[in-house]
DNA sequence: TTTAGCACTCCATTTTCCTAAGTGCTGTTT
DNA sequence: AAACAGCACTTAGGAAAATGGAGTGCTAAA
């Protein structure tokens, strides 16, 4: 995309016509941008057309002022956009959030984007799991009555998972201990995406030599431990915040785009992604797989115990320069984050 | 509501708009119910006057056919309405459901009211708090490294929150395990609601008797134990659902019900209750404080440590026999769960 | 290379017209 | 008194026509 070249004026063009579309959502003319770029508007009028050949403006119609294309957006982001300063109202809303040292590091991420999505009015998703390299530290089990026991499994990173066990019938408390010792003695260590592979391959063969219950035991624990790390966990802040754009006043468009924030799997495929360094990622229209007439500008995180992304969903018509800079923002203090 | 007198033939033909306009979202002629009523439109136009003079019949515009107004509605609920059996199809994806044991009871209820949204096409909500009656079992601590800790709750009700401690500086192992025996020798048996005053009022004043460092594990516990049972979970299924009704076809009153459902005090307020006997609820439009145009379904709940409200909202025009049921269905079931 | 001028295009809004689907009412029949 | 046929009347809603305005492209001159 750099080998468009551009003259000084084009480049100027381009960027009044991006920011004052991204501002005011209406078509730029030539006439309002005379005083700025100090020239007549048919002058204006021969370079829009021009940078039109390059595919980098477009037309709503014949006579209509130009809109940036895809292009237009890929190169003012590529080429032309600056990061911006980070307001320090705007610092200072997220700073407290990272300031709070009992929050879990999930939450965290969680609270800051909805911090974000407020502040752009575009939608804030965050999708995380347990790091698979998460490893089993301690196995806990709380008996409640004879039949009903808490089990939870806590790992290096500070991960917590709870599951009920209930047993078909009952088993002497001792039996229980001599379970849960067993599996403390063969679990601690494993990643926690593992635990219930080995569960069955590796304890399910050796527990009828220590227990006489075993089989009631062995399902009772299997089906609470079976399904560990296997939930994403998706937040999503105001979907309705881009409903608001003034580019979608149409009802199918709106419901169909609702509809896209309901399903989960659409949201989960948002992160599904191929190149997967550390940067922040700005999909403009078709190159997101979400939605024609939207941007996802998302990244990978990776803190304590839990990895995911994040990823903020607005119209192609998007700040993009407020935007970046506030994720970098937050993704600089995530690496920070110690808990 | 009851004090409205009228014929069987009103009575029918009340039944048959209403049920008419909840299949097809238009207003209801005279002339298509002749056939059925085994008369003349002009008969039935008589009687749809006398039902529209009763206050449960509207008109969309002087010469339009007849749609039940929100006391037509009421009266259909009240005394015509029967509530509808269940199919096999939608029992055994309820049963499924009802039957993993070791779903904790929360995720039961989410999951059965998401079935029960998609079976209608209408929104499901689910608010759960921890029932205050859950008292503390057991406080365990988990040391992840020198500063850092996972501190579990478990109450007798099966419910566990975890939080993380965050030493400001070192404390000998020894201390902390006082402390953790201190407060589990304290706190077990209290309600969890409680457990931050408890370690206020009668905790702090006595540690220095105890433990040197008394100051930074008190505030690391305290931090991480404050806010218990505060946040009630809320869980919303598929707004979407609703917008695909035929009669929100207006651009501005679909953003504001989108704008509702992420508006969580909204949603939250939809508990807020006066008579909060366990019985279900509809509240028909104007009725309920979420929407003029929708109605609100909705019942307490309360099964094993945890408490809150589900609910059900769809438009006016709601197949209120096999919605009733349904929830129904899923109330039994609650009460049963044991887990 | 820039610009003034002009013809042209298309959108958007308003106006008018039309039809179909209803109703209410009146006078008659049962 | 209840039911009905017939007719005048109302409105939504869609199609077609009229109008104004904001832009553009292009040409010819500076």
């Amino acid at each position: 995309m750099g080998d468009i070249l551009l003259s000084n004026r084009q480049v100027e063009l381009l960027k009044l016509i991006v920011e004052d579309y991204i501002k005011t959502a209406r078509p730029v003319s030539s006439k309002s941008l005379c005083e700025i770029l100090n020239c007549s508007s048919a002058t204006i009028r021969n370079e829009m057309s021009e940078l039109e050949n390059l595919g980098l403006l477009e037309k709503t119609h014949t006579s209509s002022g130009r809109i940036p294309s895809e292009k237009g957006y890929r190169y003012y982001v590529d080429n032309i956009m600056q990061p911006k300063e980070l307001t320090g109202d705007d610092m200072l809303k997220l700073q407290t959030i990272f300031k709070n040292n009992s929050l879990m590091i999930s939450d965290t991420i969680i609270k800051s984007m909805e911090i974000i999505s407020d502040l752009t009015h575009y939608t804030s998703i965050v999708l995380g799991t347990t790091a698979s390299e998460n490893k089993v530290t301690k196995v806990e089990v709380v008996p409640l009555d004879d039949y009903r026991f808490i089990g939870i499994v806590i790992t290096d990173k500070g991960h917590v998972e709870h599951r009920n066990i209930v047993l078909e019938e009952a088993v002497s408390l001792e039996e229980i201990k001599q379970m849960v010792e067993l599996i403390n003695k063969l679990i601690v260590g494993t990643p926690i995406n593992e635990v219930s592979s080995k569960l069955e391959f590796e304890i399910k063969p050796i527990i009828p030599q220590y227990i006489h219950q075993h089989e009631v035991l062995y399902n009772a624990f299997y089906n609470a431990f079976t399904d560990f790390a296997n939930n994403p966990n998706i937040s999503l802040h105001k979907p309705s915040n881009i409903l608001m754009e003034p580019e979608f006043d149409n009802i199918d468009k709106i419901r169909q785009i609702v509809s896209k924030f309901d399903d989960k799997d659409i949201i989960s495929n948002i992160t599904s992604d191929d190149d997967d360094d550390g940067n922040i990622k700005i999909y403009i229209g078709s190159e997101n797989d979400f939605d024609d007439d939207m941007t996802v500008i998302k990244t990978k995180y990776k803190a304590n115990g839990e990895e995911g992304t994040i990823a903020l969903i607005g119209p192609k018509r998007m700040e993009y320069d407020r935007v970046i800079t506030l994720l970098n923002y937050i993704k600089e203090n995530i690496d920070k984050e110690k808990f």
